[in-house]
DNA sequence: ACAAAAGTGTTCGTTCTACACCCATGC
DNA sequence: GCATGGGTGTAGAACGAACACTTTTGT
């Protein structure tokens, strides 16, 4: 074994999936590259790791800030898987762990302090192009849509794509572009209201809606759900 | 930016919990540390990259054959996260990708090509022990078992633990053991045989056991377990 | 005959689904 | 009043837990 063997190391990057929904679709946060490989191409925003010192999930934090000035706290962020192929970067051996996070539909476009051409995406049509983006970032996009969509069975995810306060019909309209099917507003009501802790009436009321105003809520302290809301 | 930062490189290692049901336990394999840091303590096995470009599943794979003397594509290998606080090995940056792999029972211990001392070991006494493992691999451990039993619910990932032909009461065994709850046998025997391509009589049944004999079966092609045999 | 484990049938209560219906607002 | 969406009630289907019961072996 010992004849003269160094370790190896690889160069680090982390990864973002950055989901939200805008105009009534599932959207993710891209960039352009500007450089080889892949110029022109569309990716996922991410970078090395800033240092040998940085902790991963600080570095997809960190990420996260730099592309759109949001703190990391207060988003839903977490780890989905590494991807580790040899040659994933025809330069060099980089492995890159991706994470997912999910932000409310934000007021203004997302101002990130990098001069790097940023926009949102459909998901939908992103995933539907074979190598519409660089790298193999289709592989990780669809492994972190894939992961939402089944977190949203068993847990209280689906309120980070909500504002501090929102109705059960924004709720509902989370699950339905999510999975992208349609669910039944009645039963929906109940059963998101019928689990503890899930949600937290504001003792506030929607105004100037099409209809009868609807009751605010925040999240509440669950993080799962019992009995799960399951898909079609 | 770009001011002479060069991109960090950091030492990867893949680091195996490797399941198996023995003696009515689940137990996990474990190798006794021969050098410091944590000498004479357990660990789980894995290792370094072998070299830079050597893929991080090809990595799992080739240590548990190292280990167990079996060969990855006929074990259940999965990816479970990837572990990288700073400071997790004193020594030096190490980023570490945890695997969950599953064996059935084998008749003689493990025979790896590896010297190392290494011994089976039930993973309940040794998640209840804070720092029974180096490293910071009591969570690795905690997170792949309760990966192992989150699968149990909803995929066929169960057969993993038996051998070529089992009966359902082997199977109902492997769900009592890993979750540590009673099932019904009636109520489960009629719930997996009902799952569509999930087990395939072989036409040959047990003979000397204390009652009437059971029908043997093999894998079939299902993944998915719809609907999920849930826990309590 | 008896014990033991495999496998089937049946009952009962819960949960899901579909939809009728009432409520509260804007126009 | 009427349209619009919020929210509740309820009947029927589907499902799961509990358990009586039959089957097939060994001793």
């Amino acid at each position: 074994m010992d004849d003269g063997w160094q370790i190896p190391t690889v160069a680090v990057t982390v990864d973002l999936v950055v989901l939200t929904i805008r105009d009534d679709q599932l959207q993710v946060l891209l960039v352009e590259r500007g450089i080889e490989p892949y110029a022109g191409k569309l990716a996922l925003p991410g970078g090395f790791l800033a240092s040998e010192t940085e902790d991963i999930d600080a570095a997809a934090g960190r990420e996260l800030t730099e592309e759109t000035g949001l703190r990391a706290k207060h988003t839903h962020l977490e780890q989905v898987r590494t991807y580790g192929a040899p040659h994933r970067d025809p330069r060099r051996r980089v492995i890159t762990i991706g994470y997912l996070a999910i932000l409310p539909n934000l007021p203004e476009p997302q101002a990130g302090g990098d001069a790097r051409a940023v926009r949102w995406t459909p998901v939908g049509q992103t995933l539907r192009r074979r190598n519409s983006l660089a790298f193999d970032h289709t592989r990780v996009l669809s492994d972190a849509v894939e992961r939402a969509r089944a977190k949203l069975e068993y847990t209280t995810l689906a309120t980070a794509f909500c504002g501090p306060a929102f109705t059960v019909a924004d709720l509902r309209h989370v699950y339905e572009i999510v999975w992208g099917e349609r669910l039944d507003p009645r039963n929906f009501h109940r059963k998101v209201t019928s689990v503890e802790n899930f949600l937290v009436p504001t003792g506030e009321h929607t105004t100037k809606d099409g209809g009868r105003p609807a009751a605010l809520f925040r999240r509440g302290t669950a993080q799962t759900l019992y009995p799960p809301i399951m898909r079609g």
